[in-house]
DNA sequence: TTTTATACTGTATAAATATATAGTATTTTT
DNA sequence: AAAAATACTATATATTTATACAGTATAAAA
């Protein structure tokens, strides 16, 4: 990301405080006021880099217009919730989105990308019970121990992950499951995401 | 609280939406455009209505001054995480106060008054984990069973709670630590609050 | 070295916007 | 039964506001 000059800063800086003190972006004007600009022209030079590094968007023709891109930090992201059906379907569908919620992002040490409602009981021992909500980063990439959130040909799942080779090893954490083993010669699979937190609802 | 009228609700959503959708507030010709109206004093005197009842407030003079009152539902109310330190200190005094967390309210079942970290493995056989952030709701009103954080004379934990008469069993979820019995008469006990709900960092 | 970006002042103006005023009709409260 | 609140249409306008245009000056990049 392309870094800010020290007015642009101040000029970002502005808008967040209007927004966070009055709920709604500064004018031109109001900018020009805060910082000591005398030419509102001075403000809108710098709205117009902020939007061209991509940090803010200007509304054509309305006033007040500026948003704040990637706001993730300052209002919370809304992440969605996703049921894991049984017959695999852990998409991002709005067919398949339960709810929103707001999340700090800061909370979990990846960026969340949705959260998985927990179905069975397979890692009950590690502490991850049905209905809790695991927070998934989505990846494809991971480290053998993960958990993550993996698509059989026939099924969804959320286990432990270890590959070997061509091995894939999804293990519960339950004696009463036994381990899934597949050969990634003969089937497919694919790592959707990996475990990055939990949220549980008593 | 004073109830709103269908018309105001829609208007009120109308803003909501303009504000989480462009980021900021809309104007009287947008309201109007989005609800069907015909003249901007349809949407002005319903803005005056929901001011009048202290739902909204309206900057004078400036374009798109609407501002949501009471927004702690929207923007995730910043809730303090305490770390449970052994000499029993569970206070929200600032020195507990590890860090602020935002969360959505509609998150847990009850108010979130701050986050207990757990440290310790007593309650382990039920998902609790060490590190992990317990939703503390602030009360002292249970039902047996309840996980309550309870400060007793020499100490703060986080156990289940259960109260027959003048005596008080705190009782862990692990095999190797032992349950705690109170009695009323010769010690004193305090519910602090009662978990409902967890995060989890991995 | 020439362009591009930064960092402004100063002036102007079309368009956006809040807001007042004048009505009408229905519902709710007193 | 009267008053007040709700729920609008319709018109008008002062003010706010975005935004363009014309400059000046300096620093950074090509």
């Amino acid at each position: 990301m392309k870094d800010l000059t020290a007015q642009q800063s101040k000029v970002l800086n502005c808008i967040e405080e209007s927004i966070n003190k009055t709920g709604f972006p500064p004018t031109r004007a109001e900018i020009c006021q805060k910082l000591g600009f005398k030419s509102p022209n001075a403000a809108e030079s710098h709205l117009r880099a902020l939007e061209k590094k991509d940090i803010i968007s200007i509304a054509g023709g309305s006033s007040r217009g500026i948003s704040i891109k990637n706001k993730k930090s300052s209002s919370g992201g809304s992440v969605p919730v996703i049921g894991l059906v049984a017959a695999g379907s852990a998409t991002l569908a709005s067919e398949n989105i339960e709810r929103e919620i707001n999340v700090d992002p800061s909370l979990f040490s990846r960026n969340v990308d949705y959260f998985l409602k927990v179905k069975g009981l397979s890692m009950i021992e590690d502490g991850i019970y049905e209905d809790d909500l695991v927070a998934i980063h989505k990846t494809n990439d991971f480290k053998n121990g993960d958990l993550a959130v993996v698509r059989t040909e026939d099924d969804v799942t959320l286990k432990y992950i270890f590959k070997e080779n061509h091995k894939l090893l999804l293990k519960p954490a339950n004696k009463d499951f036994d381990p899934i083993h597949i050969d990634l010669k003969n089937e497919s699979a694919e790592v959707e995401g990996i475990g990055v937190g939990l949220i549980r609802k008593n």
